[in-house]
DNA sequence: AGTTGCATGTAAGAGGTTACATGATTTC
DNA sequence: GAAATCATGTAACCTCTTACATGCAACT
């Protein structure tokens, strides 16, 4: 059992999900390729840990609709109160800018703009899903507890929002340094 | 050439490092055992885009000492000006916020603190970093410029420092919404 | 007519971690 | 006496990406 595979049955809490779905909605939290997926869902499905049902489609490819088994969910509980990895994070970005004194201000300065539109482009996007939430709960977003099915994606969006803004920021404080 | 390869390169310009020196800075911006430095290094070597100079050592293990070549320089400088790659970021924890509906409050409480823990040292990591660059730098830290040999670290410890206070706030902040 | 989305899967290869291997010095 | 630091390297293994493979419907 690796980290992805616990991120999968955690994905799986919130009701059943075709791989597809669940290769869609992972990606903000962990990102990986369908081709990684399927095969952790079908070891998964070895162990008992979810299940599916075949749903054949005429207009679209057949699908299998996964939920998580009470085995599957003894085995989040478990995952829960083991010690937590470090996050990790990868950034081309931060190691050119380690040595962005090798090129003309001209061509640094585009290679933060490039970054600071990335960044903008996100925070509509959090903006998006923040207003997709709203029509989605029955109550006002501060109001959501421990309890509300939506009550971990509202955090989640919160944290990758925080991250996103802090970077942004940096970036246009950066450009004022380089004039 | 993959990333980690430009980014000991980038390391490479604020002067010679052992394969050792460079698997210790390259942690913040990309981590990266020795094991997958030292086989790099050496094909930087064979390429042409480092030089390294055998350092016999009595109390300590002889070592090679790695410099930059111009070919190396020339190849950072094409590099700065192609396409960044997106950041990607990997955090079991975000993970398990998502499902923390499944455990007790004093469970849930647990796994927030401790990375609530984490955080805080990181801060403190920062500050001393911060210290460190004041005594090295001739002048304030404000007034560093482009073409200051310390501007690079200077603007990635900020870079890193935004992200995780703004990880630290959110925790505190989810501490609140559990009671 | 070409791309995007839905939907699943496998195979090859690159990237990254853990473990093996060695050995002196310093710190707890 | 045990662990950490410096210092290099290889081998086995797991993780992740890219490419191959198929096929229909809807949109541009």
């Amino acid at each position: 059992m690796n980290t992805l595979s616990y991120g999968l049955l955690s994905l799986l809490t919130r009701g059943s999900r075709t791989g597809y779905e669940l290769m869609l909605h992972i990606q903000p939290f962990w990102p990986a390729k369908h081709s990684q997926i399927y095969p952790l869902l079908a070891r998964l499905e070895q162990n008992g840990y979810v299940q599916f049902v075949h749903v054949p489609q005429s207009d679209k490819p057949d699908k299998k609709v996964y939920s998580l088994t009470s085995l599957g969910e003894d085995a989040l509980r478990e995952w829960m109160v083991m010690p937590t990895d470090e996050p990790v994070l990868r950034d081309e970005f931060a190691l050119k800018v380690y040595c962005i004194g090798l090129v003309d201000k001209g061509q640094a300065l585009k290679v933060l703009l490039d970054r600071e539109n990335y960044y903008k482009k996100k925070m509509e996007k959090f903006a998006l899903s923040f207003e997709q939430l709203k029509n989605d709960s029955s109550k006002p977003l501060e109001e959501l507890s421990l309890e509300d099915p939506l009550f971990g994606i509202y955090l989640l969006i919160g944290k990758a929002r925080g991250k996103v803004k802090a970077d942004l920021e940096w970036c246009q404080w950066m450009k004022s340094k380089l004039r």
